[in-house]
DNA sequence: CACCTGAATTAGTTTGACCTAAATAATTTA
DNA sequence: TAAATTATTTAGGTCAAACTAATTCAGGTG
């Protein structure tokens, strides 16, 4: 049985949830996934039958083993995207966030690493270098988080 | 009319066979894309009643003002990332060319433009800790394509 | 010029992912 | 606890993107 990048993304939303407010449920993975609730109830009997949760209707959803597995997976690849596009490329958080979402589900494991490697390898090696790029080109946002206009 | 991720990845493939071999065939796109030719005629009848391709039936196909205008920006952003997988992160280029594939329809503008930047920066700024950077993290490859084996 | 082959097309299905409207279950509250 | 509200589910579509099998067309060759 194949697992679509849809279906990845549900399961990661699903291990989010869990985190953070202990309990699944249908109306909150249909916000987050911008989806009516009946879709998400189609995803759940699907996912249901592939092994990766635990659903029978109108009972609480929970990650099975190998569902779980799989929605670290990709949860830890959206974290390191994340990481790379704000504090590496200086991408503001809203749009990082798009594109991390996109290609957690695409992106090569090695890829994936290595970007991570980088990362630490320039923080590290030209911290410097690293603080004027963004300088250089972060000038919007600085602007628009300014609370306090300067006078 | 929305364009799809799928749609404009038949542009920018059309907009290839175009540069290289002149012509635009069905065959070809079906290669490229690894689908059978009932799928390229289905995506063509499509793209042509968005306008995006000028296609009469047995006749040859070309890609419209608009089509093309699509397909560049495409094609643009892919070869953007490709330079950034391989010369900034030293992907091997046959994995790179799938994730800049699929990446390159959901990018964002703007953080196309600040990996541009990015690798540009760095290039100048630091070209002697990147060169570091990848031959720490490119052995494999290296080892790979080294034709005479050290004795 | 008729035939053959390969390319392109049509017809008819399938699958994933979504939707709306309507029904049912669970929960809250008067 | 009965009624009202909210959450979830079912039923019945739609649409994009693919497929196979069968048909039609176009170009090259005997």
């Amino acid at each position: 049985m194949e697992i679509t990048k849809r279906e990845e993304e549900y399961l990661e939303t699903m291990y989010m949830l869990q985190k953070n407010k202990g309990v699944i449920r249908v109306k909150d993975i249909s916000k987050k996934l911008g989806v009516r609730p009946p879709s998400v109830v189609d995803a759940l009997k699907k996912l249901s039958e592939k092994g990766l949760i635990n659903y029978e209707k109108y009972d609480r959803i929970l990650l099975t083993e190998k569902g779980l597995e799989i929605a670290k997976e990709t949860y830890q690849k959206h974290v390191l995207l994340m990481k790379f596009f704000t504090e590496i490329l200086g991408i503001p958080p809203e749009i990082a966030e798009e594109d991390a979402c996109q290609f957690e589900h695409y992106v090569h494991e090695i890829t994936a690493e290595r970007m991570k490697e980088f990362a630490h390898y320039i923080q590290e090696h030209c911290p410097y270098v690293l603080k004027q790029f963004l300088k250089e080109h972060v000038e919007k946002e600085g602007a628009k988080a300014q609370k306090t206009p300067p006078k």
